[in-house]
DNA sequence: GTCAGTTTATTGCAATGCAAGGAACTGAAA
DNA sequence: TTTCAGTTCCTTGCATTGCAATAAACTGAC
């Protein structure tokens, strides 16, 4: 595990949530989205544990839609609860940033 | 564990090496520095193991300075290693902060 | 029915924050 | 000298999450 992988320590769940606030997406768009946004090495490995874990905290609303060639595809869209976890992590993280730059800006 | 504790996994660390940039601190001074900044829960119990940690890996040159009514403090400062980590964090948390913007104000 | 391709799911490990508790050092009091 | 209180430093252990690796399930085509 690289030391990279400790900084996104709660950022990618804060951005997934985010990603499905209006919309239904399945997996291969979140992780599409992720890496344009610049988080170039996302994962299926990251993503699937993470929805599995934020689903079963009520945080979605899923639905099924067939596909060609594959089996159905799944949809996660942003539940009344995990509008409020979006909530307090974007509130988080706004603090979290300013400190950092409280601390880095300091002169000397 | 509050999940807010996930959030600050290598932010805080990058925080600690950027105090002890250019010049001496003793842990107490770090953890004032830390609540100042807004990292209001920043505890011994983060920052002893994390110096330990950092120390072992060539971040810091230490001294230590006798007291009164206590055993000798010690003084940590950046080292040309921990200098080098300290780069590489701040390049790293730019970058994520840039791809967590794009998601957050991303239209819609 | 088997096969290849695609999607979803599972297991296990590594790193770090942090609580809890303990050790070590000092000066003063007894 | 011993004990005590105050302060500082250190250690242990757990929880969480990213992520690699692997497996399972579903589909259409041959």
């Amino acid at each position: 595990m690289t030391s990279d992988t400790q900084l996104n320590k709660g950022i990618l769940e804060g951005c997934v949530l985010r990603l499905v606030k209006t919309k239904y997406l399945c997996p291969a768009e979140i992780v599409d989205a992720m890496r344009t946004a610049g988080f170039a090495e996302f994962s299926e490995g990251t993503l699937y544990p993470m929805l599995l874990r934020l689903e079963k905290e009520g945080c979605f609303e899923t639905k099924r839609q067939a596909t060609r060639n594959s089996p159905p595809k799944k949809f996660y869209r942003l539940s009344e609860s995990g509008r409020a976890r979006l909530e307090q992590f974007y509130r988080l993280w706004s603090a979290t940033a300013q400190n950092v730059a409280k601390i880095f800006n300091d002169e000397e």
